[in-house]
Parts: C-alpha cells; sequence; structure tokens
DNA sequence: CTAATCTACAACCGTATGGTTGTAGATATA
DNA sequence: TATATCTACAACCATACGGTTGTAGATTAG
C-alpha cells in the first residue's frame, strides 16, 4: 500500500478521483502520458485495495476507497505512539548507555 | 517520504531504531542480509527525513524523527477529509451524470 | 604499533517499475 | 452496419531498486 502512494501520479489520481473525475480515459487526460500508462497506475491502486472499478456502460468509473486510507493512516499512528517518550529518553539512553536491551527482538531474522 | 516508507525491511528498522537499537551495525545484525544493504536502506530512511544519524565514537546512531510521521500522517489526513461526504454522495453523482465539472483541473498536464 | 570494529562507498547484478506502442474486444453512436 | 470510444493486455525498453562483494578510512582495543 505504501509502495502504491509512493508514486505522484497515483496519490494525484486518488485526489482527482475523490473529486469526482472519474472513467479511467477521463483520468488519464490530466496527465502528459499514455492512456495505458494510467490504466497501469489504476491497476496499482486497484491492487493495494485504494481504489474500487465500477464497470459503467463502455467506460470504467475509479472510486477511492476510505477505508484502505484509514488503515494506513493507523500503521502511522501505531509508529508515532511507539515512539512518543522514548524518543524524547534517547538523549538519557545515550548517555547511560547502560540498559541495551538488544535480545527481546532479535533472533526473529524476518 | 512514501517511497521510503514502502520496503518492509525500513518500516522495521524504524519501529527497532525507535526500540533503542541504535547503531547500524547493530541494526544490521537483525536483518538476513549485509551490513551494506541496511546501510542502505538507513540511507533512504535518513533523505526522506525519517531517521537522523549521529555520530557516537566510531558508531553512527540512528535515531528516529517522529515529525516526519507525523507529517505522512497529516496527508493521509487530508486525502480522507477530502474524500470524506463525497464519496458518499458517488451514487448520487454517478445517477445524475449531469455536473462533471472537469475543467478546474484539467489543463495543468505537470 | 597492530589488530579488530564500524562505517562509507563504488561496482556490479537480477528484477521490479514506469513508461511506450500495438493489437483486440465491448459498447455506444451515426 | 459501420465507426468511434473506452478498455484490456501483451511486448518491449530504460532506469530505479534491493541486494551482493570488495576496498578503504576512522576509531577503539590489546
Amino acid at each position: 500500500m505504501f509502495q502504491a502512494l509512493a508514486d505522484a501520479t497515483r496519490r494525484d489520481i486518488l485526489i482527482r478521483a475523490g473529486r469526482g473525475e472519474r472513467s479511467v480515459s477521463r483520468l488519464a487526460e490530466a496527465y502528459p502520458m499514455s492512456f495505458a500508462a494510467v490504466q497501469k497506475h489504476v491497476a496499482v491502486l486497484e491492487r493495494a485495495g485504494l481504489v474500487t472499478k465500477e464497470r459503467r456502460g463502455r467506460e470504467q468509473i475509479v472510486r477511492p476507497d476510505p477505508d484502505a486510507v484509514r488503515r494506513a493512516r493507523r500503521s502511522l499512528d501505531q509508529l508515532e505512539r511507539a515512539w512518543r517518550g522514548k524518543v524524547n529518553r534517547m538523549a538519557d539512553v545515550l548517555a547511560h548507555d547502560a540498559d541495551l536491551n538488544d535480545s527481546p527482538t532479535k533472533g526473529q531474522s524476518r
């Protein structure tokens, strides 16, 4: 999912899709690249669950899925929460240099 | 920044760095890859502003930067807020099919 | 001083990624 | 029916990415 969000064009597609621009071909008009390229970007977004496609006649409507973004946001929240406080005490930890408890999570190599 | 978050190893490095594991070599012990590879991952995180390095004798201490994550979270918040409501009305928009205001943002092809 | 440790960085390799063009199938329009 | 539009997908290409090994510079330990 972060992979999908990593491309600027795809992030822009998400924004445009949320605004009401809809079919793939209509989205493609906004970018200086081929229709096929945009099509691939949409496919990536779809695989990441950030977007759903829905047939509408001969067009394919692109619609964002807010839940996916919410999920991404939550994982960032987790990181933030995990760090809060700890990082503030980091200077102390470095100064003391005594409690390097490296054991609890070390052995699990992947 | 999303690019940097896109790799699982790098996300794990962020977590470990927040826990107090610190030097690059110490971090490298945790992964089934070479020291140089981990070094590169840390470099990517550093370029993305997610982490800062600080010399400590012959070691280089890796420390996460909470502000960066907060920034990423906020940009996701923006997306979420931009969509909220609009997506719920999407069915109506599709039904009416009259107000395709594609103009305001179209011409700017990068 | 010598040896070990930690880091930096270059060179290389296989694969993934972002882009292209071209062809073909569905659906709407004349 | 014939034609235009929208989509799907394959094949290809250049570059970025994640990994490796190897070499070299600093710093600490014996």
